[in-house]
Parts: C-alpha cells; sequence; structure tokens
DNA sequence: TATGAATGAGGATTCATTCAT
DNA sequence: CATGAATGAATCCTCATTCAT
C-alpha cells in the first residue's frame, strides 16, 4: 500500500510546508499549523489537510533522519563483534538525535500520528533488540536490560544532556554522547 | 530568618491552594491557577497573590519532598563508605522523585520561581558534588563524571522510566530503580 | 494604492463591526473589542483582525470625517481671502468634530494607529500650515501662532466646549463655534 | 462646620497619603488608591476611610493649589484696571494649572467629589464672573463671552498646550501662556 | 481605627480548527 | 484542491472594593 500520488502543485506545497517544518524544529519554535501556514505562504486549511496535527508535521520532518537510523542498524547487523554493533549504534542514535532537534520528541511520544514513523519505531525497537540480543547471548550486556528499555534509555540521555548547563550549541551533543559512554559501562557491568 | 507569619484565614487559604496544587500534581493535572483556585473554592487573586506563577506554587509543594532530600543527603555523608554513600543517596533521590511527580519538572527546570527552591537545589548539588568527590578520591567513581552531570543525570533516570511503556502506576518507580542500577554500574565501571 | 479587496463575506463583517464601532462612538460607548463584538454578532477574534486595538476600529469609524475634511480643506485653499478660506476651514473642522465624536480623541491623540490616519493628519496639519501661512502674508494672522498650533487649538476648543455646562447635546456645537470665534479673534487680532 | 477633628496617629497617616498622592500626580502616575496604599505603607482600608474615591484624593491633593488661586483672584479683585485684573488672574490661573498637574483634571471634571473642591471652584468661578463683568462694563470684553465659559476656556487651553507636539517639560507651560494670550486677545477683541 | 487578605467580575487576547468561497 | 476568514472557548491576569482580624 502506497501513499496516493500527489498533484503537482499539492506536492510543491507539501515540501514547502515540510521544509518549513524543518526550519521551525532546526529553530526550537514550537510547531503551530497556522504559523508554519504564513511561513510557507500556503493556506491554513492547506496545511491541515496534509498534516492533521503538528505530531504529523513533525513526524514527517523527523522521518529521513528515522530511516537513515534503520538503515544504520542494518549496517549495525553485519558487524562481527556484538558489543561493537550495539555501541556504535546506540552512539549513532545518539549523534542523530542531537544533530536533529524533530527525532528526540518523535522518540520520546508514546504514540505516534503516522504509519510510517510507528512502523519506523517498530523497527528500530526490533532492531534494537536484535542487537542487544546477541550482546546478551555473548554475555556482554546486562541480561537485566531488556529491548524495551533501549528506547528509553536513549531519551534518558538525551534529556539529561539537554538539563545539563550548556544545553545550547554543540555543547549538548558532547555531554549526549558523555552520557551515553555512561550509560555503555552500565550496561556493558554486569558481564564482566 | 523564617516566612513571614501569616494571618490565621490567610493561611488556611494557603493551606487549601498547596493541597489543591498537591492534588493536581499527584493526578498529572496542569497546574493552572484558575482552575486551582475553582477546586479550591478561594477567589483567583487570592492564588495569584500567594503564587504569582503555576511554578511558585509547583515549587511549593515539591518544597517538602525537596527538604526531605537535602536532609537525607546530610545523613549520607555521614557515611562511611564513599561509594555506599553515594549509591544509596542517589537511589534516595530516585525513589523520591518517583514518589512524589512534583519533584522531576522542579528538577529539570533550568531555573526556579522560589528563593528557597534555588537553595535547596544548591544545596543537593552541592552535596552531590561532595558525594561525588569522595567517590572519586576513594577511586571509585568514573573521573569523567563531574558533579554538574549529577542532576542532569538524575533527571535522564526519571525521564527514561517515565517514556517506558508502563509508566504509570508503581512500574515507574520500579523502573527508575532498575536504570539507576544501570547509571551506578556505569558511574563506578570506570574505577575499577 | 488601495486597500487589499476583501473577500465578500469578510467584507460584510468588516461593515458590520464598523458600523458598530460607529454606533459605540456616537453614543459615547467606550469601544471595547469584546462588546463591539458581541454587538456585531461575531466572534471576538474577526474583530481582532479586522482591528487589531480599539484605537485601529475608532480611526476607521473616524476616517470618512477625516477625508471630508481633507477635501474641505482643498476647497478652502481655492478661496481667494486668505482670511475668509481660514476662518471657514476652521469653522468647518470644528463643526465636523463636534458632529462626529469620533474626530476628537483621533485629533487628539499623540500618535494613532492606522497609516492612513497618519496620512490624513498630516495632510490636514500641513493644509492647516499653508492656510495659516497665506494668513500670516496676508498680515491677517498673529505671527506669534504656528502651523504646530492649529491642530491643538482645534482640540482646544473642543475640549472646551465639552467641559461647559451643557455638553450635550446640540448646545455643544453652538458652544464650540462660540469658543472658536473667540479663537479667530484671537488669532486675527495682532494682524489689525 | 469644621471637619472632624483627627487622631494623632490618624492625621500622620493622612499626611503620608496626601504626600503620596501628590508624589503620583507630579509623577502622572494613575492614582490607585492600592497602589498609593502600599508607597505610603499604610493598609488599603486606611486609604479607602480616609478618601473613598481616588478623584477624593486628588481634590485633597489639589486643594492648596485651588485655594492659592482663590486667594489670588481676590487680590486680582483690588486691581484698578479692569482689563488687566481680569488678564493677570487668568494668567495665574494658567500657571498654576501648568505648574500643579493636580490641578488640570480637577477643573475640568463635570462633578467633583469633596465639598471644599465644589466650593472653591464655586468661588473661584463667582470671581472670574465678577472680574468679567467688570470688563464687560467697562467695554473691554467681548460680550459674547459669559462667565459660565471662562472655566471652560481655562480648561480648553490647558488641554491645547497638552495636544501640542512638546508637551512635556516645561515647554507646556510656555505654550499654554502663549495660548491664553491668543484667547486673551480674542476675548478683547469686539470691545474696541 | 488600622490592617491587608480576599474577592471575583471584568477585560484583553490567543489558538486550534472549521467552513464558505 | 487551495484559500484564509471566521469562530468562540479557553486562558490569563488586574483592579476596585469589602470585610474579617
Amino acid at each position: 500500500m502506497t501513499t496516493a500520488p500527489l498533484r503537482k502543485d499539492a506536492a510543491r506545497n507539501w515540501h514547502r510546508i515540510v521544509e518549513i517544518g524543518r526550519r521551525f524544529a532546526d529553530e526550537g519554535t514550537p510547531i503551530q499549523l497556522n504559523d508554519v501556514a504564513r511561513a510557507a505562504e500556503v493556506g491554513v486549511a492547506t496545511v491541515y489537510r496534509h498534516f492533521p496535527t503538528p505530531e504529523a508535521l513533525l513526524e514527517t520532518v523527523a522521518t529521513p533522519g528515522l530511516e537513515a537510523l534503520v538503515a544504520h542498524a542494518e549496517r549495525a547487523l553485519a558487524e562481527d563483534d556484538p558489543w561493537v554493533a550495539l555501541r556504535d549504534f546506540l552512539l549513532a542514535s545518539v549523534d542523530a538525535q542531537a544533530t536533529d532537534p524533530a527525532l528526540p520528541p518523535v522518540f520520546a511520544a508514546p504514540v505516534n500520528a503516522l504509519p510510517s514513523t510507528i512502523g519506523s519505531k517498530r523497527q528500530l525497537i526490533d532492531m534494537f533488540g536484535q542487537l542487544l540480543d546477541r550482546a546478551h547471548d555473548a554475555g556482554v550486556a546486562d541480561p537485566e536490560v531488556t529491548k524495551a528499555d533501549m528506547l528509553p534509555l536513549m531519551c534518558g540521555v538525551m534529556f539529561a544532556a539537554g538539563v545539563h548547563q550548556d544545553a545550547d550549541g554543540p555543547g549538548r551533543a558532547a555531554t549526549a554522547r558523555r552520557y551515553l559512554t555512561v550509560l555503555l559501562e552500565g550496561l556493558r557491568k554486569a558481564s564482566a
């Protein structure tokens, strides 16, 4: 089942809107559909038709990042060393979230608006699970931590980095990486 | 220096309002001063006088928990084993936050409304620092983690627990404890 | 440069609102945008969209009178006798203000909301200036009085008439005319 | 009938309040009884007891100026030349109003709060009447202008000065004087 | 008499969403 | 499909005045 093909002008509007959504997300501006419409020089209703809720737009903006992460996870599964595979992927996840402000809220949301987002998140969680299972099997990861914990822990890392004093600019990415390192140590610990 | 003494009727209203604020916090209801006024059967302006902003009320609601934590930290400093001291206090912090929903937002807020809150948080951060320093000196804590990281990490743990599937009910407290354990492992790891 | 064309329904609302604004002004009711909305049977936000502030509405209500005055001033400039030209125009100004209660506050306001109002007032002041210059040149007007004084003096006349005992009804218009006469005498006096 | 004598502490409060009222008037701060109470470090109800309305306070503040003016009028009646008497007194009135910001609103108000204010205003109007009558009798003042016009015209002069561009600072006093001059010319004109 | 807490109507303004054009 | 005007509930906050202490 593919998305219905859009008329050419509709597609142009769609892109415009997503572009603005991206800009808002990057600037930290809360996504209000009215404002987006104005900035995109498009009618409000047009925005509403394409994206019934702010979340829908945000998730659309987040989609490329999400899919890139899924692709990355697939590559990670090819890595031989289970620990390296898990570690690198977690690192990539954190970097992606630090780079793309649209990602964290989508990850943390208990429910998502777009089927595609739901799908990607499910895939991601699943792959987290596989990577974790392999690490578990190899005895390098704490068995107390289950696959249902991976996403929350990621979100926790990002949130913690946001709470840290110099939460803005590139400092936050570095902090997030540092916190992830601590998490990884904790994850591996019990495996020794 | 004590708080200015309130007239008896004023004190009654103050308590009523705080009580309602507590209820709202517990139920997860966002604290809107108007609603609080209605629920407390008190004029709006009365609420505004006592608590100029929702944050002020929330922090007042959080105050006992905050002070209990400070008291606990003082006791923790008496513990001989640096690691045990640190661990127990972090555990207590997490438990407190899991028990009292008013605490996490106050901890995570970059700026606070009440001087007393600011004071308590500063004390808490300071004591975190002392406990961490002692652990550092004893060589049982990762030197990469500084005292400016303790509060953010705590917040991250709580946030992660909130993202986890069964985020409600007593499950969250358990999850938070579990995540803290991972964090503690990560914290101790590099000390071997 | 014309005003942006309005959609038909929007135009209908606009007119409704202005009409109510006019009624309020005539009745001396202070223009509160909420009340206007109710009276116009229109959503509050509709009023706010068209007229962001009460002043904007008041000035819109005053616009016809303002423009009529500008037109009148142009005709006045055609009059040969400098004194007659000035006198008649001042008389017309006072009559207009006595007739249209929306005018005096717009005249007296140090700053105006609408560009069109600002433009009209500037024109008016300019024309006052020209008429006064001609009177000065002809030696029939007190050189102590400058063009920057004309508007204030008009406002003073209206205010004075409002302070007079029988400030209401047609009496005020007559009083205003009488006060203007005094002003004109004072203006001409030094010319002898 | 004299005012009831105040207890000593009550008198002290009364003075404090009036002093603050004066300060507010001078600074152009709108007189809000609550603010006055805070500034005077006095309970709100205390202010309300002494001055049931803002106008009552304002008029109390204006009282000395008002009485000085009455006294001045009495001296003016002693002047031989009717025109000089009238002119000087009008000038004094304008100067007083330009100097004391509490005066203009009290003059312009259609009704006053304090009996004493009403009395003073009545006296003033009456003396204006006498001075004008004498000028009329001497044939030096326009008979069209009656005693009921004097106060309004004064108010008009002040208002006009307030509308003038540089309405602030000492400029306004000068402008007011200038406008009064015009008025006087107009008043005398028909007498020639 | 003095105090200042309490009141709650009143006012301004925004925002997500719908619907006529 | 696109537009953008209209909606009106919802929210926030202030202020003049009263009344219990």
